[in-house]
DNA sequence: CCTACTTTGTGCGTACGTTCACAAAAGCCT
DNA sequence: AGGCTTTTGTGAACGTACGCACAAAGTAGG
């Protein structure tokens, strides 16, 4: 059957489209440096300009959220912060467990950026024993066998894995089991989730790759040729250079 | 680029829509597997089930590119895996310059996942002289006052900011100057860039943020309330509660 | 109170992306 | 060879997203 059933409709009466959703974060940054700042109010085009953002699509997320600004003069900071955590679901808490504390994980652990919103990392795991025990960022590294545990004592409901690939999808059904519905993966691998569990991915290996498709558009013309293998034997066809075939 | 042209005829003619050549590396992601695995042909809903996606997808993104499928058969691992290589241009070297090497961009120095494409990370960059000389991933860190000279020397084209995001813009600005037209940012800051220049994106916490959002949605129904700011003072309007809240 | 100005919120046209469904092409079997 | 099966490549329908442009709603000033 394979997933015939995705929960893709989001989009039910109140629903906020994933572009928005997307786009609240960044729209909350901005917010939260203005907020810093100390300025008591700030126009869509202010804010959509400090958030890379049109502001006509500034206004249109903004408008999803509920009718908070004040025509004529522009969004209090602090009131729209305020909403804008509430619908991301940032005024709560987020236990958080990194699985996998290789450089990677490492970095993540001691990144600032996580405790700046509601989240929290609460464990750090590893599969290998040379490796628990130690302490990073003021907090020990456990073994994977504590996994269950934790997650159930601590209330953890996001887990974030930075394994090697081979490992993740193991450790996600592990995650999985242990009752965890939403997940940060690092590891290059497509991970096979049941239905009502979030999977996001982060892949930077594919991220250069998609600025050297245009840095080749941009530089040379011509996609550079290497050693072309051959093609699969085709009866008479057209040599192996694909002709552009524009109209 | 000529400054004249501020046109941006992104999908012309023979262009590939933004949304493919980003799947185009999930693919090939896949077929590099297949390929290992000495699998000689593959159709497009094995494809597609590898990369998570669906087939009908898959087959209109690969048909973007040419027509390199056999009816009633598949496609030819080998030699798709070079057509979207070649497509995506990783036939060709791209130098990369890490810039700033704190916990992330040194677990990017040693991530494996670069070097396993075209990509070969040309020099590690940092500002502060403590952590200039350093040897990560067998190679010295250099100082940002070389940035200039090592980019014109070994062609880097692609710039990685891993830097504080109060760092990040001068060293943008300063990787633009150099020529580069590629970044990959990881700071958490909107980079303005003229024009020709790429930059993609890459936040941890906003990935997190979504999960959030998703997250609250599945497990409560109602965003958590906390610490309520005052409505910006308004004459005789509805009480401060948003109507609009789920019941 | 009335007029002038500012800025939000949104209806609407357009562009882009996804999925369905099927004809066309290729291999295979008798 | 001819018909049957498999699988690609794509036209067309549908759905989502974007951005313009403007009415509505507010402020400010006389």
């Amino acid at each position: 059957m394979a997933t015939g059933r995705t929960e893709r409709p989001a989009q039910r009466g109140r629903g906020i489209p994933e572009a928005t959703v997307a786009r609240l974060p960044l729209y909350l940054r901005a917010l939260s440096a203005l907020s810093e700042r100390g300025v008591p109010t700030v126009s869509s085009e202010e804010l959509a300009a400090a958030a890379g953002v049109n502001s006509a699509k500034l206004r249109k997320d903004l408008s999803y959220l509920g009718s908070y600004g004040t025509r004529g003069v522009g969004y209090d900071v602090e009131y729209l912060v305020y909403q804008i955590s509430r619908e991301l679901g940032l005024t709560q808490d987020w236990p958080v467990a990194i699985i996998g504390i290789g450089n990677l994980g490492h970095a993540l652990a001691n990144y600032g950026g996580f405790a700046s919103r509601g989240f929290r990392v609460a464990a750090l795991l590893d599969a290998d024993r040379a490796v628990t025990g130690q302490r990073i960022a003021g907090m020990a590294v456990r073994h994977m066998d504590d996994l269950e545990q934790i997650v159930r004592e601590d209330h953890v409901s996001i887990g974030v894995i930075t394994t090697p690939a081979p490992a993740a999808q193991e450790v996600c059904d592990r995650l999985v089991a242990a009752g965890i519905t939403s997940i940060l993966n690092f590891a290059p691998t497509v991970l096979s989730v049941p239905e009502g569990v979030d999977v996001r991915k982060v892949d930077l290996s594919i991220e250069l790759q998609i600025l050297a498709f245009h840095e080749q558009r941009k530089s040379g013309l011509d996609p550079v040729a290497g050693p072309v293998p051959a093609r699969p034997s085709k009866p008479g066809e057209r040599g192996d250079l694909p002709e552009v075939m524009p109209a």
